[in-house]
RNA sequence: GGGCGAAUACCAGAGUGGCCAAAUGGGGCAGACUGUAAAUCUGCUGGUUUAUACCUUCGGUGGUUCGAAUCCAUCUUCGCCCA
């Protein structure tokens, strides 16, 4: 008896994986989990590109517009809820579920999985916090060199948010956050195929840049504006949303605004490239990829997982 | 026609005799990444496969000087002012 698969559609922004992955999960007759940080939170349609309303009604999505802005969320959170939703999917869809999306460390944590820590309190936030606005980066260093040597010799010194990270986990967990980091790789009781779409970067930035001037076309301006008074809760440290921030601001003029929006997608997209260019697990698929594509791969996937 | 000012690396822009291959910013390129990841952080950006090394650069040419992006002469282009 086969496994169930997991088709993951991933690359970056804006090359195309919302419409293969429909395609795809159209042709198979599956739901899709969306695997983006950004599109899990409601109010946000325009500016992360979600799918639209026609197409979320063309395949039934998971995790799209979800969440609060203030809710907490993170990669462990969506490893949990993705795994506890796959069984129905494969249930519902012939055993057969397509994850699309391009924030690499939740398909990672979702292919991979991510090692089991403890959820920060408050309490052990805030006492870092504090440690940091009042000790600076020197201070929180000083303090992780006692609690865990290990990951002190390692970490990015200049990274204050990994100190922060790691400290947090310690003192919550008890024990040295570097014994929690096993670096193991999750046995998964599906099979994964896993496919980016690679197109030439020049293609890439114009369709960027493109799709940026359409977001705004289409409102993004009002979506901005429309939750301006959150604007410091994290879910909207989000390209896009901060430089209409800064143009409501005054302290950036709406062209200048818009243009670093575009750069900034550009290096974002950027970002994911690198990520994916050392998974050695990826597929590229080139573009323009169809669901031809990615369903004779994972047929030939499938033949030769039977020869064995 | 006369006077003044400017010309610096992909762009903007410091530097005004040696510590200058040349600050800084932008842009570009490359990378890291295990619980807020569209986040956060790092490196490179004249050439020489490595360089505390060498070579070629600061509009052109020619000088002064041990030494010039920096001083002088002259030419070119651009800007401003007077005619």
């Amino acid at each position: 008896m086969t496994r169930p698969m997991l088709i993951v559609i991933t690359g970056p922004t804006a090359s195309g994986k919302t419409s293969l992955s429909i395609d795809v999960a159209r042709r198979l007759g599956c739901e899709i989990i969306s695997a983006d940080s950004r599109q899990l939170f409601a109010d946000l349609p325009i500016g992360t590109a979600a799918p639209t309303p026609a197409e979320l009604a063309a395949v039934p999505h998971h995790f799209i517009g979800s969440l609060a802005l203030t809710d907490y969320y993170s990669a462990a959170q969506f490893e949990t809820d993705a795994l506890g939703l796959l069984p129905d999917i494969f249930e519902r869809s012939g055993g057969y579920a397509v994850v699309c999306g391009g924030s690499m460390m939740y398909v990672d944590a979702l292919v991979n999985g991510i090692d089991n820590m403890p959820t920060i309190s408050p309490e052990v936030r805030t006492k870092v916090a504090r440690l940091a606005e009042e000790q600076g980066r020197e201070g929180l260093l000083a303090l992780l060199e006692i609690t865990d040597p290990d990951y002190y010799a390692e970490v990015d010194r200049q990274n204050t948010k990994r100190i922060v990270h790691a400290l947090e986990i310690s003192m919550q967990a008890g024990v040295p956050y570097s014994t929690l980091r096993t670096g193991t790789k999750a046995e998964r009781p599906f099979d994964i195929i896993k496919f980016a779409i690679d197109m030439p970067r020049q293609e890439l930035f114009e369709r960027i840049n493109r799709r940026v001037d359409l977001m705004i076309a289409d409102g993004f301006v009002d979506e901005a504006k429309s939750v301006y008074h959150l604007r410091h809760v994290n879910s909207l440290n989000t390209v896009g949303y901060k430089e209409l921030f800064a143009y409501f601001d005054g302290t950036m003029d709406f062209d200048t605004a818009v243009a670093r929006i575009k750069k900034n997608t550009r290096v974002y997209a950027k970002k994911q490239m690198t990520w994916l260019k050392r998974d050695p697990s990826v597929i590229w698929l080139k573009s323009p990829a169809t669901a031809e594509d990615v369903l004779s791969h994972t047929a030939n996937y499938r033949a030769d997982y039977t020869k064995d």
